[in-house]
DNA sequence: CCGACCGCCTGCCTGC
DNA sequence: TGCAGGCAGGCGGTCG
């Protein structure tokens, strides 16, 4: 489920199966997911071959010959699967076949034999197909904040991008105009690895000079770090399910406070419980004992 | 300009 | 057992 890590483990999990292979036959089993697909998408795809396979933000980027790229977005429900031949890739928790066809909206037969399904139950996921050059200087990408896992990102850029910001932390950290992949569940963990409150206001992670709060500093680690493990996680999955009985789109992975609401708070030495409230219409998760 | 809120969709879980 | 209601990892548009 996506954010930064699970799209990054998705783009790792497709990238042997389609960089390099050409789109043999492409089918739209419907004219939209979020968005329109745009004109004639499924003949445009047909032919084509794979370039490369990137990840901006929680876009994945399929660069296609002939200067065009398929702009993916997986919104909160979208999935990928890959069958190659008799073999069903399917991922283990999808019991019933049946009903995980049902939202099988856009299906992909590459030349190496290979099919690659996107699923998207509800439907807030979107495809385009747009010119490569000049991408980065377009929407949605204009406007993009840093990656995280970027070398670009530490306390400073944090600082700087923060101050000024009269918005709560919690909800700074999920504009993607800020720093961009993150959405809510690693906002909530980092914050807590930070023992931030998710109140705290943005703003304060810049001093009187814009230069980084101790909060910054503590922040930014975080989130990196939270990101890293999470992809690492993600990755070790993908790992285990190498073979035919492989997944996509999909990792088992714990987290200390995202939906714990009444457990211990894991910090040692902290008696706290983990509190939920909302924020921006959404849950955030936290210990009020050791988040200041 | 900024921040809060709403709608888009379906599935699943809870409580009555 | 059925059903209503609430909730879900996303984003973009509108409104104050």
């Amino acid at each position: 489920m996506p954010e930064l890590p699970e799209v990054e483990t998705v783009r790792r999990g497709l990238a042997p199966t389609l960089i390099g292979a050409r789109f043999a036959k492409v089918e739209a089993r419907r004219g939209d997911l979020r968005a329109p697909f745009p004109p004639r998408f499924a003949a445009r795809l047909t032919g084509r071959r794979v370039e490369a396979l990137t990840r901006r933000a929680k876009y994945l980027l399929v660069a296609l010959d002939k200067g065009e790229t398929l702009v993916i977005h997986l919104g909160m429900s979208g999935s990928f699967r890959v069958e190659r031949g008799d073999v069903l890739v399917t991922p283990p928790f999808h019991h019933e076949r049946a009903k995980l066809a049902a939202h099988d909206h856009v299906v992909f037969d590459l030349d190496n034999g290979a099919r690659v399904i996107f699923n998207d139950p509800r439907r807030f996921g979107s495809m385009d197909l747009v010119q490569s050059e000049g991408l980065e200087t377009r929407p949605p990408f204009a406007g993009l904040g840093v990656e995280p896992l970027s070398e670009d990102f530490d306390a400073a850029r944090l600082a700087a991008d923060f101050a000024g910001s009269r918005a709560p932390l919690k909800t700074a950290l999920l504009d993607q105009t800020r720093i961009a992949g993150l959405g809510n569940i690693y906002v909530v963990e980092a914050l807590f690895r930070a023992r931030l409150k998710p109140t705290r206001i943005a703003g304060e992670l810049a001093d009187a000079k814009g230069k980084p709060t101790a909060a910054a500093r503590a922040l930014a680690p975080a989130i990196r770090e939270v990101l890293k493990e999470a992809v690492a996680a993600g990755g070790s999955t993908l790992r285990d399910h190498r073979q035919p009985d492989g997944e996509l789109g999909y990792f088992q992975h714990s987290f200390a406070v995202y939906d714990r609401e009444g457990a211990a708070c894991p910090h040692r030495g902290c008696k706290g419980t983990i509190a939920r409230m909302v924020q921006g219409g959404r849950s955030t998760f936290y210990c009020a004992t050791c988040q200041k």
